[in-house]
DNA sequence: AAATATTTGTACGTATGTATG
DNA sequence: GCATACATACGTACAAATATT
């Protein structure tokens, strides 16, 4: 999953949507540490605004919590909402 | 209702407040068009940033609907939630 | 204890895109 | 076409919290 810097899609919403799929598959499980801003940046050649922008959503959707100073995490539960 | 440059509170939670105030107040009432960014940037002297994160607030909380090309609205109602 | 590094949070600026009037 | 207004995207700097040396 590559971010396409000339398609219409903004940015920061492809960028969300390649790390909810890495959360949704288990790539990422909960408790796993999402990748830094700073890296985020540089593997994805996007700018801070837009990292934080695509963790922003996911926050809203409860499937990561940050901490300040110490990272982003993926949340220990996907409430199952059958 | 001014901000306090120096004080402790972020900038943007304190101009969300004020503005969610004169909305709850009436003084922005239901329909009305809320002060454009860079109005809002000229009156409480801050950045875009700033601006856009407190709208963003009120928007999650469902106070205001912004419309690109526009403006930003107070919704027409706030659900009592009694 | 103290300094350093890392990481998220806040705040500013600028430029360009998109939608509306 | 032009002006206005929100949206996206980049950059920079510093603050605050945490972790490490």
């Amino acid at each position: 999953m590559t971010i396409d810097h000339d398609g219409i899609e903004p940015l920061y919403l492809q960028l969300a949507a390649i790390l909810r799929d890495q959360i949704k598959s288990g790539e990422l499980p909960p408790g796993r540490a999402i990748p830094a801003e700073s890296r985020l940046m540089q593997i994805h050649e996007v700018g801070r605004d837009t990292v934080r922008k695509a963790v922003r959503l996911l926050r809203d959707e409860g499937l990561v919590v940050a901490v300040q100073g110490r990272g982003t995490f993926v949340a220990p539960q996907e409430p199952s909402e059958d």
